[in-house]
DNA sequence: CGATAAATGCAACTGATTTGCAAATGCTTT
DNA sequence: AAAGCATTTGCAAATCAGTTGCATTTATCG
């Protein structure tokens, strides 16, 4: 699957290209699912290691950038993944079991369609739309207990 | 605005009418905005107080019972809003300035709208439909300072 | 009334995110 | 190159929402 270039990116978005930037971009880049800053710091496991304070320093850039988009849940744990071309705004599904965060990517959303919900001055720059429940995975752990206790 | 009734709601539930579950759930049901747990320790200032451990005990058991929402943001805070008849799921705005979130009432989501997109055997018992940016207030105060500098 | 289960309060804990500050790094000007 | 200044990073500590363990109170049942 295609991706942004990284270092267009950082250009573009007027921060200088460095290691630690480099490396937490090039992470959400090829990542399959959005990624948990706990993700980040275990994919980044290159020579100098990084300090987890810099990679929330770096997504907050990163966010105000409008580079990636940030996906909360409850449990208060935040995901994070590519808010580029490639990847245009989708649902999610959150498991509240295994706290799992999957794309839902079949089903794009256009801030247009909800604007006309604001009365007053309000700005947007983020939509987000969520599944909760449990995941097929869960579920199937689930059947096994109810069984096992019949 | 009508509203459903406290006791009917517990009982239906299946949960004892205690004074504490009456107290948030009472709350909850004049509530005009989705509220924080700080917030509704501060309205149940009655006699006898409330901790908040049971707060979040007695939102859990809400949550489970489907009687309210739950609403996460960034900054890792939920808000909570009465889920029956009388207020079906709808979008919110939420201010990442202030931190405030509004409900959007004029566009009901519909679970089955969405749920086509699953592919695996996920149960789906919730959906948020959450917009993010500045709101009215926090943009009068921003412009108020981009004056001031010029 | 006792026995038992459910609900509550309190203190301590957990875990994500933030803040303060000093050290390192990078770029500009002399 | 050296000095000056802004930016980035790391480390320790703080913050803050939410959770857990356990003792105490309150409700429920026979
Ligand atoms: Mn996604
Ligand atoms: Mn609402
Ligand atoms: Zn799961
Ligand atoms: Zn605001």
């Amino acid at each position: 699957m295609e991706h942004c270039d990284i270092h267009t990116t950082l250009e573009h978005a007027g921060l200088s290209k460095t290691s630690r930037r480099v490396a937490v971009l090039t992470v959400l880049v090829h990542a399959q699912t959005p990624l948990r800053v706990k993700d980040i710091l275990d994919r980044v496991c290159g020579e100098g290691q990084i300090n987890k304070v810099t990679v929330y320093r770096i997504l907050a850039s990163f966010k105000a950038e409008g580079i990636i988009r940030e996906i909360a849940t409850d449990h208060g744990v935040n995901f994070y993944e590519m808010a580029c071309r490639h990847n245009p705004t989708h649902p999610h599904f959150y498991c509240r079991i295994c706290r799992s965060l999957s794309c839902l990517p079949e089903q794009v959303i256009r801030e247009s369609r909800f604007e006309h919900l604001l009365t007053g001055n309000q700005t947007v720059d983020g939509i987000t739309l969520n599944l909760t429940g449990v995941c097929g995975t869960c579920n199937l752990i689930k059947d096994g207990h109810r069984r096992s206790k019949q």
